[in-house]
DNA sequence: GTCATCTTGCACGGTACCGTACCAGATGCC
DNA sequence: GGCATCTGGTACGGTACCGTGCAAGATGAC
């Protein structure tokens, strides 16, 4: 139980790399093949780890496809806040954010597939999803509230529900080839509607 | 194998009448419990019906999850469709769709459940889920082409894949409270919000 | 070099559900 | 009423994966 270095590196320093390991392997499986695809031997054979160090990493596979989900989504969430300049049109903002968005989906589309696609339901990593999405929303209300100077505030719920998950359709869509354009055109396209939905529901 | 009847009805109503039964009995667990409290025996027990009944209906349990997800989304099309006169305002087009769409799944919940929470993956439920998707975002692409007379074509398939998604988020988290209201201010909402899209996308 | 610790591969029983088979009672036909 | 068919309950092996344990080689501390 003790630790010693092994392989020039500490105990928890290997602990830290074999999960990461763990969860990259996770990304790229479910990038892959999607979430059925995903066992615990199939991340520790991912991963060329012994199944013990999944099990030292994660209580079980629901667990461990909760932190995949946070992980994304926390990534996914940072990129459009820090996107966002602190002031600036409405139009500038809206365009900020979304293009974060969508880039930071796109550039690795299994991200795309991790957050967009729907874990296994009933456990923890359906939950985290939800959980989310919910935070999702409730940044794109206040941040839109203050953007577009709104005076509907139930109003904006509604719309940021609608945005937030007509954007994340949009974007499986695309990445489908169901939806045609460049990605350009795709936020363009995607700016556009916030924007009609802004104003209309000022 | 022969039939006869039993208890004052045919052989194939009997079947037609467990297989009715059957996806009853999957609508009500699935919509009190999610898609993870289903299994063939809880479907039996529900129905009051013999396991090997579940197998004369259906080939396994991936391919009732599929059944019940065709019926819901028929149902709701269906409704949607037959909803929208031949002819009007944008404005009354789109409210009579969205209007029957909200009614259908929020009239009864479980129908929201099984349609708009995602079944495990990988299998043919999802699969059916995904392609109801499709041809719903299909059929408002081309129906908004015509109702808005729309110059960008390619635009339409974007927006209608944000107002499906966009609108099928909105009534899962008003049906869960998330989004405050009534039932009419949420279709209100909803139209301005499709209106205002059509409208910009033009 | 020796020994403790770290790592990996493998093996094993447990669990939850599937899919099928069998049995005893109920119902309808003649 | 006798008998074939229908029905529901129960039992049983199969399967896929989980979760744990063990043994054998690799690495580092002394």
């Amino acid at each position: 139980m003790t630790r010693r270095n092994y392989a020039g590196q500490t105990g928890s320093e290997r602990v830290a790399a074999r999960r990461t390991a763990l969860l990259e392997a996770a990304l790229e499986l479910v990038g892959e093949s999607g979430w059925d695809g995903l066992t615990i031997e199939a991340m520790c054979r991912q991963a060329g780890l012994n199944k013990r160090y999944f099990y030292e990493a994660f209580g079980n596979l629901d667990a461990a496809m909760a932190a995949l989900i946070d992980e994304v989504a926390r990534g996914v969430l940072d990129a459009s806040l820090d996107a966002m300049p602190a002031s600036g049109s409405p139009a500038d903002m809206t365009t900020a954010s979304v293009r974060a968005f969508v880039t930071y989906l796109t550039d690795d589309r299994r991200r795309a597939r991790v957050l967009l696609e729907a874990p296994p339901p009933g456990g923890a990593a359906a939950e985290r999803r939800t959980a989310a999405t919910r935070q999702g929303v409730a940044l794109t209300a206040a941040r839109g509230r203050t953007v577009f100077q709104a005076t509907d505030v139930a109003g904006f719920e509604l719309a940021a529900s609608m945005v937030v998950g007509g954007t994340s359709q949009a974007v499986l869509d695309w990445l489908d080839g169901r939806v045609g354009g460049t990605r350009e055109e795709l936020i363009d396209g995607l700016v556009a509607m916030w924007l009609a939905i802004g104003d209309r529901m000022r």
